[in-house]
DNA sequence: ACGCATCCATTTGTTGGACAAATGGATAGC
DNA sequence: GCTATCCATTTGTCCAACAAATGGATGCGT
């Protein structure tokens, strides 16, 4: 009896698009088609996908499901759609994955807090050897203000921010694409984290502070400083995280 | 002229849920409506939200522009629609992030690979402290097993999986579900950088026989063996990358 | 009373058609 | 040659209908 399920949409198209049977929903097969179109006529960043009719006629599918797909697609950052103009493949994966992290960021549990504050360490203090080879005294500058920034911010929501800049000014000096990427994504997790159990003193006070000595440690070159500093200050958070 | 765009949309619900006006889509108002319903009513995983003709009346849209909404929310792993049961609150956030980097995985440039290699060698060298501390006999066999298995494996690309499944053992024992979550994620782009420049002959000899040394720094709990192994065998593959 | 197959109401999945809105390009007027 | 206007094309939204799946109710036999 199932095996009949998608008899209607693998109909011999007849018109020489292989449309691959399945027996998942249409709009899946759909997706998977139109990605096979995209790897198959080697289509790149800028190109434009046919028109949602055309789509409709190529893969005998119902215009709604058609739009399913890309709605789909869109959510990827894999094409953008604009009316007149089409669907255009862009490569927006990074934002899509930023955003998908952003959602309704769960309560950081302990757990969580330990992962990512132990990932931190590996990037931020196991990198130290990388990292001192590569700073510069533009790059410490530029710590600098942003910890100054962070100091003279209005809210805990404007501090973390600087407090999140900080960082990321530190990872950016390791020349690592991939791990800022990576750091990126973890911001709404970090920002999480950063807030919690902190009030806007403690930014311009107890973090402003260890920031500063992190600095210090940079400025003289000293890795060991660095790293004790850097460790206790990822570490500092924990007695708020005692559930 | 403009500003009428969205009136029907925007009309006041009477029924007490609170539509937020905007410029943008019906379909992505409803995606932050029904996110802000999620937040607002403190709904977990597990929780259903109410049917498509629910949301249809409760946010003035028609059936269409929900599904479309629903697809996003779908393909961002939030919620897992089925038939008569409807959609229920999930979170497979991480294996969506995986599905959309494994899309049309580019070719690897060296910048690229430089940076994935930099990155593993932060994850598998710079936390052997972490490593050493957790490894246990078991841990070890896995890995033993992993490696064999590569050696024993058909083709190149079989050859390469159970590569990665060797290193994604290894990390495994760190405990830190962030890390291997970013470890999965970054699959495709590894998986690209393990086939390049190999062949089944290499994985079954050149590799094994790498593998087989780290393993055995890790029984023997030698870490500066365990470094200088892992380091080199990160790095054996960069000849192949030269342009 | 219990287990089992059957039926039914509910919900999602897909289709087709219609009209509105946006917009790039053609056209007409100066 | 330049600008404003119009038009054809494409996406955006809505509506109505039916198919498919499925959890739960119903009824039956033992």
């Amino acid at each position: 009896m199932s095996e009949e399920l998608g008899i209607k949409r693998q109909a011999d198209s007849g018109a020489g698009e292989t449309i691959r049977p399945s027996t998942a929903s249409a709009v899946d097969d759909l997706v998977a088609n139109i990605r096979a179109l995209i790897s198959d006529q080697g289509l790149k960043v800028g190109d434009n996908l046919p028109t949602e009719r055309e789509l409709c006629e190529r893969f005998q599918a119902s215009r709604n499901t058609v739009r399913e797909a890309m709605r789909i697609l869109k959510a990827y950052g894999i094409v953008s759609v604009r009316p007149k103009v089409g669907a255009t493949i862009i490569d927006d994966r990074m934002e899509r994955a930023l955003d998908l992290f952003a959602f309704n960021t769960l309560e950081v549990s302990r757990s969580t807090f330990s992962d990512i504050q132990g990932f931190r360490t590996l990037l931020e203090v196991a990198s130290v050897e990388e990292l001192f080879e590569r700073i510069t005294a533009d790059d410490v500058a530029d710590l600098q203000r942003a910890n100054d920034e962070m100091a003279d911010a209005g809210s805990a929501v404007e501090a973390s921010e600087a407090d999140f800049r900080f960082h990321t000014r530190l990872i950016e000096v390791l020349g690592n694409k991939a791990i800022l990427d990576v750091y990126k994504i973890m911001k709404p997790v970090i920002l999480k984290i950063m807030v919690r159990g902190k009030t806007r003193r403690t930014f311009s006070t107890a973090t402003h502070a260890e920031h500063s000595a992190i600095i210090e440690a940079l400025s003289t070159r000293d890795r060991i400083a660095y790293q004790y500093r850097m460790k206790c200050h990822l570490e500092a958070g924990f007695p708020h995280f005692d559930d």
